[in-house]
DNA sequence: AACAATATCTATCGTTTGATAGACATTCGA
DNA sequence: TCGAATGTCTATCAAACGATAGATATTGTT
């Protein structure tokens, strides 16, 4: 690749843009790592900058060669976050859309994808342990949106409540953008997606110690009967109305 | 009152545990309020004392004084907060409680219980701006919990979950204890609660400012319509189970 | 091998932090 | 009115913070 200075325009010696040494991609990803560890343990405001050098196994100036402060690492965590999650969304929103495109499906076979989608969903959200150091941060920007809020927005939240709203729409006989459809899509994914912020009551409720493994089935088969039954009966009253 | 020594016996200069003069108690309740913004909205990590103590207009050994350091005064926002619930929770659980003394109820009654729960629920949780400042605070306790989790979970929460799990496990005809009853009691709850924690999303996808007044009353009648679907093919799959 | 570019390091900085000491002000009961 | 108890203030502290300067080490290309 073609050399460039690792000295910015003000002298001061950062981490060229167009990428670096083998050496220095390393160091990068381990800080990015070890920043997403302490960020989502302890949020932005109570994790150090030695705290984030000591993660990561390097010294305190690495951080400012590599993100220029510690909002600059802040952004590289969220825009890391955006792409592992759009990663493991990829599939589940490409297939949704593939399979839609078809006008008129059983409500059978749209109740099966509905169902189908929210267990992915569930996997991704709940299954995976990264996502619990995530957590913290995520709901931060909830809370007080950054920029980095509009990341996570944009190409995570807004494109999976997109596609269960696509959904819902079809079942519901709305079009996807009806204020219904878009709020049972939220109510929906928010039965995952509440035992992210309310993991501890939710833990302590069950007396459970995660929601790994058969726990997780237990939720997602809890899930389906819900749904099952929501939107059975929300097709005999649209029917009934018609009448 | 029995007078009683603002020297506590290392010599510290400290607010009587028994109560002190009216401008004391005035101060003290200034101090907490300030908190309970500047804590929800930037985080314990984020605020610093010099930021509490000018909020509330005091000087910075007022927060000492009062609170013994930042952490205490932390945790008597999380004292705060949990009365506050409690009272707002009170006439709820009350009435509850009562109302299920009735050993049989006719199903149609318990669904108008349930939805009136899950209706005052949405008012104190999403109605109330006083909560949107408590965000922060109650979903860190959640990603780490600390004393202050504890005071939360045994006075609010679990309280909520156990006196809605009555009435689900009434309408599902199993015992309260019962570990489904308790899924579906967590993600009825849950379906309110989720607006708090994903407050930003839900308002871009819904194009809302807000969650007041006839908004708020769209979310409930949404959830009306999926807890009555819900809970009426319940009891006809129970039923085709029997025969 | 040489040298330019990148990467890491030590030492240090100015600022901010949470907290304290002791002086001074106000309140309240006798 | 007086004095004890409570409450507030200024000044200051030690420690920690996020960040920088310039020296030194390593990498990679010619």
């Amino acid at each position: 690749m073609p050399r460039t200075k690792a000295v910015a325009e003000d002298g001061r010696r950062r981490h060229p843009a167009a990428g670096g040494y083998a050496r220095g991609d390393d160091t990068r990803a381990r800080i990015v790592a070890a920043a997403l560890d302490v960020f989502g343990q302890y949020g932005f405001g109570e994790a150090s900058t030695r705290m984030l050098a000591e993660k990561a196994g390097v010294t305190l100036p690495a951080l400012q060669y590599y993100f220029d402060n510690k909002e600059g690492l802040y952004l590289a965590c969220a825009e890391h976050i955006t792409q592992r999650m759009e990663m493991r969304l990829k599939a589940l929103m490409d297939e949704t859309a593939a399979a839609l495109m078809q006008r008129e499906l059983p409500r059978a076979r749209l109740t099966d994808m509905l169902l189908d989608f929210l267990d992915r969903l569930a996997d991704i959200f709940l299954g995976e342990r990264e996502l619990e150091k995530w957590t913290l941060f995520i709901i931060r920007e909830q809370a007080q949106p950054t920029r980095a809020f509009d990341l996570i927005f944009d190409r995570v939240m807004h494109p999976v409540v997109r596609a269960c709203a696509a959904l819902v729409g079809r079942l519901l006989e709305r079009p996807a953008s009806d204020r219904e459809v878009k709020l049972r899509t939220l109510m929906l994914i928010g039965r995952i997606v509440i035992f992210r912020p309310a993991r501890e009551t939710a833990l302590r409720v069950l007396g459970w110690p995660d929601f790994a493994g058969d726990r997780l089935a237990l939720v997602k088969k809890s899930l389906h009967a819900q749904v099952a039954a929501e939107f059975s009966v929300s097709r005999h009253a649209k029917q009934r109305g018609r009448t």
